[in-house]
DNA sequence: TTTTGTGAACTAGTTCACAGCT
DNA sequence: AGCTGTGAACTAGTTCACAAAA
């Protein structure tokens, strides 16, 4: 058994930390499913495209969740990523702004699965409110995001409104004491340190592959 | 007037100075519409939650398109920028998988903004092919994107199909000779060197932010 | 003077390589 | 033997600070 040293939350995590625990949760959750019980970093690296240094530095830095010359327990490893993830207890996310791109996410089959609560789609516009996405979230007006996000019942803020009203939607999610943000507006805004800001450009993602297309390069994905 | 080091395509850009390179043409775009005639890279640090340093070296890799003691052109930089980006020519976009995820790309107004152009959207299931998106995006079959992807027709693939499928849909572009690709799927894909896959994971994102709520940190934000 | 463009210094992130455990 | 965990080496990215130009 391998339990010694649970990292206190001290230190700061990097965000490309972050997101490749995500990655490696998935590769895992994907072995489980495939019956696998042990694999080891070598193993994950060359199966998913990683670096396995990088992976034991990863998960290493969260306990010793390896055994020397075995590998990694799946099952256990599985376990031990979701509550690093916080995905032991139940995440509900907001989504504010019903157009196209919200009620996309409000029925996006990926959250539901990874155990993400989508408590609503929350909008402005009166003739909205009331109705649903087609796979049934309900649209409520902005006052009720308030209200809830000021009860702690939304634990984070899926933005997609349109540009213009970005400042004011992550403004009043900050406002109203969230502490977490994903961000599909364009703009570059602001927030207190104590907020945590994630940006996904479409525009600024497109610009950049028209960027390589442009210049006749190429490489690496991007993770 | 200046113009001295038009960068030859030789090196090797990185994709955060591409991706910035977007962020400064929206800030340019701004300040023009604004009625701006001229900044300096130490304004639209200030403005926009930047480093000058950054901005100067970035656009200074490209040619000398600033003054000293002056600063930048608005509008004769927006110029430069749009034609680094490759955004002087039209770029077309194919988008395959016409769920909740393909619809809304397909509808999103920022696309069509900055001068993207919607092919149009792609799917298997015989009974989408031949609708069309809200905004009036058709749904062709995917042989059909094979048709205009091998006749050189398309530029930037999206893929927004379900993560089964996404493997396939990605081989598929990259056979038909796509050379970029904007991927909403989950998964760790491979794709030839000279093939640019941009992967943008909406779990990867969600989770990211779970991990950060359960350490009570937070910092940055993601660019 | 002001502000660019850029080498130098610094910081962050990745990979190597091996001691140490099973 | 095999594989983890980790310091050391390396690579990439950012910021500083200043000479040169307008």
């Amino acid at each position: 058994m391998a339990r010694n040293k649970p990292r206190s939350g001290g230190e700061q995590v990097s965000d490309l930390t972050a997101g490749r625990l995500s990655v490696y949760l998935r590769c895992l959750t994907a072995l489980d499913a495939a019956g696998v019980k042990t694999t080891s970093s070598k193993s994950l690296a060359a199966q998913f495209h990683l670096n396995a240094a990088q992976i034991r530095k990863d998960l290493a830095y969260f306990g010793e969740f390896g055994v020397r010359g075995v590998g990694y327990y799946v099952s256990e490893l599985k376990t031990h990523l979701r509550v690093i993830l916080g995905l032991d207890r139940s995440v509900r996310v907001g989504i504010l702004g019903a157009g196209n791109l919200g009620l996309a996410l409000a029925d996006y089959q990926g959250f539901k699965q990874e155990g993400f609560a989508i408590i609503g789609l929350f909008d402005v516009a009166p003739e909205k409110i009331g109705s649903q996405s087609r796979n049934g979230v309900r649209i409520h007006d902005l006052q009720e995001f308030e209200r809830l996000a000021r009860a702690g019942e939304i634990d984070i803020a899926a933005v997609a409104v349109p540009g213009s009203a970005a400042r004011s939607a992550i403004g009043l999610a900050v406002g109203c004491g969230i502490r977490a943000i994903l961000n599909f507006s364009p703009g570059t805004v602001k927030v207190p340190p104590d907020v945590k800001l994630k940006n996904v450009d479409l525009t600024v993602s497109l610009e950049s592959l028209s960027f390589f297309l442009a210049r006749g390069e190429a490489s690496v994905p991007t993770p």
